[in-house]
DNA sequence: GCTTCTCTCGTACGCTGTGCGAGGACTCGA
DNA sequence: TCGAGTCCTCGCACAGCGTACGAGAGAAGC
């Protein structure tokens, strides 16, 4: 066998772009946002190391050269789609519409990937983008008046709105999201359920008949009811502020106090 | 026939618990008992039918006759601790008091019970216990003078401030847990890490120094900033009340999103 | 050339949920 | 007393999971 000309064989223009042999074919950020793909497609139910491995291109137990565990790997995938969550700055608006739109933006990241809600009681949210949204939002309460330990209540009701929102509207669009049933069409499978057991919960029942939801679209009442409660919130906090915050003033509490 | 997943009829609450008869050395509600007492002491990862199997001097699979797979045994455990939330008469108390009364106990269940939280947004609840909770606070807010779609909104705050709060403070509990440690060792230790990265956050940083956490006991710390929370939100339902209701028939209710 | 560092991956281990079918225990009718 | 039928338990097996380990490929530096 004649040798072949030695520029096809080793040269640059025959390697691919990203060779399997080669060194740098993962990264960490490629493999997050592999992952946040694959759990946006799937749910978290849907996301092993194994088919996040081969929708790279790669063995499973690579992933392991980038990340520590799945764990911490499911850690930079939320802190990284935390990142899409804004915070208005302090100038841009009067804190009552910069707060009602962080609000806003943090539930609708939250109903984006809903995987993100049965990850967040897990452990503290420290990564770099859920920080950065936590100092935004202390520039913006502390711009609108509150401080202190009131400051930080104010942020974590916030949170807990939209967290504790996100989980119910996920819950029930999980029961929405089988097969290419539209939501009127379950609310309808339900009815016979709740027909049913009804005389069990004779409020509910009737009140259920009052206000029959099936022809509406759960969508529109989900956001209706949040804006609803973000904005009694919001007017619950500007009293507080217009009645001079902490009706007895504690600004320290530094030792043990009932 | 398509045999789609039904969502209703292929339900656990649809189905009567198997028939009784032979020996029952198994129950349901044993199997239930069992396995939030193993939730309890070891989180969700902590059970395995394996493991519940033989806490229960059975075999794994043997739990197969009287639950339909894990995910259902799930589902009967968190309607099983949600009959311990506490929901007042309505004649018992002002709606303020009853209102906030509720929203306490439900915060303390999950507390109590912390991985209801992870299981809160897979599915909606229709068990027994949580349609009997939901009867009764309709029972209450129906009585305090909120109507039609309103109440529900207002059904849906209070759980959202209850389940969000209680998904934050797992979620930071959850670093407390660790090895022995009191909460402030575990603050002091996480200190470091936020005075190397303080100047990327100056407006937190700012805050954090001139309210320092590490003295404090942290639930102490929480629960009053639940209590806060809720006051903010029942004041500005009052104030909803009082005005009138909603303000205009609503052509346009709220349709903004960030 | 050699060593060293960086990265990939095949193999393997212990664990998971659960389908299946054998078989034990009990009740009932004769 | 004897089947027959029903209720319930459980051993086995399978596919899939997270991941520890160590071999080895390729690049970089001496």
């Amino acid at each position: 066998m004649p040798s072949k000309p030695d520029f096809v064989h080793g040269s640059v223009w025959m390697r691919p772009p990203r060779a399997r042999g080669g060194q740098p074919a993962l990264s960490r950020e490629q493999i997050v946002r592999a992952a946040i793909e694959l759990l946006d497609a799937e749910g978290a139910a849907g996301l092993s190391m194994r088919r996040l491995g081969s929708s790279l291109s790669a063995g499973a137990t690579s992933l392991y050269w980038h990340v520590a565990n799945k764990d911490e790997l499911l850690e930079l995938a939320l802190d990284e789609v935390l990142g899409e969550v804004y915070v208005p700055e302090p100038a841009d608006a009067p804190w009552r519409v910069s707060v009602t739109v962080f609000a806003n933006s943090l539930r609708a990241t939250l109903l984006r990937h809903p995987w993100m809600i049965g990850l967040l009681g897990n452990k503290p949210t420290l990564g770099p983008n859920a920080m950065r949204m936590g100092d935004r939002l202390v520039a913006l309460l502390t711009e609108a008046g509150f401080t202190g330990f009131a400051m930080s209540h104010v942020s974590s009701l916030l949170h807990a709105h939209a967290i504790g929102s996100a989980t119910i509207e996920a819950a029930i669009a999980a029961g929405f999201g089988r097969d290419n049933v539209t939501p009127s069409e379950v609310l309808r499978e339900i009815e016979p359920y709740l027909d049913k057991i009804g005389p069990e919960h004779p409020h509910y029942d009737q009140w259920r008949r009052a206000n029959p939801v099936t022809d509406l679209d759960p969508r529109q009442l989900w956001d209706e009811g949040f804006a609803f409660g973000l904005e009694r919130i919001v007017d619950g906090l500007e009293h507080w502020l217009v009645a001079g915050g902490p009706p007895t003033p504690a600004p320290h509490p530094a030792a043990d106090k009932t």
